[in-house]
RNA sequence: GGAGGGGUUCCCGAGUGGCCAAAGGGGAUAGACUGUAAAUCUAUUGGCGAUGCCUUCGAAGGUUCGAAUCCUUCCCCCUCCA
C-alpha cells in the first residue's frame, strides 16, 4: 500500500511547481486507495478560443496521469463564464460570444481535450448547469464568503489596479464562480497553471464555508510560446495547435529559440526522468548542435498528435526544404486559367492571398523576398509571362506553383 | 455628487494650427549571417498601377485657406475628495 502511495505521488509530483498542501493530498490518496474510492480530479476552461495548444496540454497531461492512475476526471466547461464575457473592455476588441460561438467552441474543444484525455474516463460539465439556476440571494450568499482584502491580495489585480488599469466589478466574482464549481462537484483536487493559484486557493476557503474538505490545489508550470517570451496563447500567436498539420508542427518546434528545448520536453512530451536529464547534459555540450534536438522534439509532437509515419515526413520535408534549401512536396497551386497569362508581380502576390495588400507586396519584392525559379526578383514594376510550372517563393516558408 | 488627468497607427508613447501618414521604442515582416535558434547589422512597417490621390489620432458636429492640435456636444477610462 505505501508503495503504491509513493509511486502514485511520484507521477504525479512530475513537472508541476506546488501541490499544496501535501500532507492533506497524501492524506485523501490513502483513503482513496484504501476505499477504493478515485480521488475527484478537477479542471475547468473556458471555451472562448476554438483551440487548444500545445499550453493547455500541460494541464490535460496530467489529467491524462491521473486517468492512467484510476483517478476520477471533471472537466468543467465554462460556458457560462464564456457567456457573460470580459465586458472590461481592456481591448475593446474582445468580441461577446454568442452561445452559439460557445457552444461551437467547446464542441471542437472537447475534441481537441479527448485527444490527450480518456474521454471514456471523463466527466464533463458546463458550469451553466448550476450558475444558471443561481438567484441573488444565492449570489449573495456566496460573496460574502470571501473579502475585498483576499481579493486585493491577487496579485494581477494589484498590478492592474497599480498601473490605473480598469477592473471591473464581476473580475472579482471569477475566482468566487471558479471555486463554486468546486463545490458543485466535490472536488478532491483541482489542477491550473501557476497564474491560477489565486483561484484554486479561494476554491478551498469556498468548499469549506459549504461545509466540504477543501481541495487540494497542484500547480503547473506556464509554457512559454514559441516567442521564447510570452505564455503560449492563441490570441499572441506563438502557440502550437494540437490540430495543427504535422509541417506546421513540425516547423513551429523548429523556430523555438534554444532556451525552450528542455521545458518543452518536459511539459509537453512523454520522456522520462532519465531522458530529461540526458537531454539537458547535451545542451550544455557545446559540440552538439540543438538543432537535433528540436528535430526530435518535432518528431515527438507530431507522433502525438498526428503519428509516426507523419512525423518522419514532416522531417524529411523540414530537411529538404530549409536546410537543402529545395521545395517542400505539395504546395498551392495557381491556375492560369483564372490569373491569366500576364500580370502584374504586385498584384499577383496581393491577389493570390500571398500577402496582405500591395504595398506589403512591393516591400517584400524591393526587399529581395521573392524568388521565381530560384532566381531573385526585386523588380516591382514587372509584368510577368506566367508559364505552366514557374516555381514562386514568397518570404521565408510560403511557395507557389502555376498550372495551366 | 465635486475637483483634476487622459483616449494618437498592431502595442507603448511623443506631437498642442501648416514642415504630420504623424518622432522614439517594442513587436512584426524582409534581407545579410545561421541551425527557419539566439545575438548582431540593414531595410520596411495605413491603402491605392502612385512624384499624386484616399482613409486614419475616442464619436459627431463646428471654426479655419488649412485641424491629431482650437471650439461645442457626446461616449469611455483613470486619480483624488465626499
Amino acid at each position: 500500500m505505501d508503495k503504491e502511495i509513493k509511486r502514485q505521488l511520484e507521477i504525479i509530483k512530475k513537472g508541476v511547481v506546488d501541490l499544496l498542501p501535501e500532507d492533506e493530498f497524501i492524506e485523501k490518496l490513502k483513503n482513496s486507495l484504501k476505499n477504493n474510492k478515485p480521488l475527484r480530479v478537477k479542471q475547468g476552461f473556458d471555451p472562448t478560443a476554438p483551440d487548444i495548444h500545445l499550453g493547455h496540454t500541460v494541464g490535460l497531461r496530467k489529467l491524462r496521469q491521473f486517468q492512467d492512475l484510476g483517478h476520477q476526471v471533471v472537466l468543467i466547461i465554462g460556458d457560462y463564464t464564456g457567456l457573460v464575457g470580459d465586458p472590461s473592455g481592456r481591448s475593446a476588441t474582445r468580441p461577446q460570444l454568442t452561445y452559439e460561438q460557445l457552444m461551437e467552441n467547446s464542441e471542437s474543444y472537447q475534441k481537441q481535450f479527448f485527444k490527450i484525455v480518456d474521454k471514456e474516463k471523463t466527466e464533463v460539465h458546463f458550469n451553466g448547469e448550476w450558475f444558471d439556476k443561481m438567484g441573488l440571494k444565492d449570489i449573495m450568499h456566496l460573496s460574502s464568503k470571501f473579502t475585498i482584502a483576499r481579493i486585493l491580495e491577487r496579485d494581477d489585480f494589484e498590478k492592474r489596479y497599480k498601473a490605473g488599469l480598469p477592473i471591473a466589478m464581476h473580475e472579482f466574482f471569477y475566482p468566487l464562480m471558479q471555486a463554486y464549481d468546486s463545490v458543485m462537484i466535490k472536488a478532491d483536487i483541482e489542477i491550473g497553471a501557476t497564474e491560477q493559484t489565486f483561484n484554486l486557493v479561494a476554491g478551498r476557503h469556498i468548499q469549506e464555508a459549504y461545509g466540504q474538505k477543501p481541495q487540494c490545489i497542484l500547480t503547473l508550470p506556464i509554457l512559454v510560446g514559441v516567442d521564447g517570451v510570452k505564455r503560449m496563447s492563441k490570441s499572441l500567436g506563438n502557440y502550437i495547435g494540437v490540430d495543427e498539420s504535422p509541417k506546421e508542427i513540425f516547423g513551429k518546434v523548429m523556430s523555438i529559440p534554444d532556451n525552450l528545448i528542455l521545458s518543452y520536453y518536459e511539459l509537453v512530451t512523454d520522456v522520462t526522468g532519465e531522458e530529461l536529464k540526458t537531454i539537458k547534459e547535451k545542451l550544455e555540450t557545446p559540440e552538439l548542435n540543438p538543432m537535433d534536438l528540436k528535430k526530435e522534439l518535432g518528431v515527438q509532437l507530431v507522433t502525438i498528435y498526428h503519428n509516426k509515419d507523419k512525423a518522419l515526413e514532416a522531417r524529411e520535408e523540414f530537411e529538404r526544404v530549409f536546410s537543402d534549401r529545395g521545395i517542400p512536396d505539395d504546395m498551392p497551386e495557381l491556375s492560369m486559367a483564372e490569373i491569366g497569362e500576364t500580370i502584374w508581380v504586385v498584384k499577383l502576390l496581393a491577389d493570390t492571398k500571398m500577402v496582405n495588400s500591395r504595398g506589403e507586396a512591393r516591400r517584400l519584392i524591393k526587399a529581395g523576398g521573392l524568388y521565381i525559379d530560384n532566381e531573385r526578383m526585386s523588380d516591382d514594376s514587372r509584368e510577368l509571362n506566367l508559364k505552366e510550372g514557374l516555381l514562386f517563393k514568397v518570404g521565408k516558408r510560403k511557395f507557389f506553383r502555376i498550372i495551366k
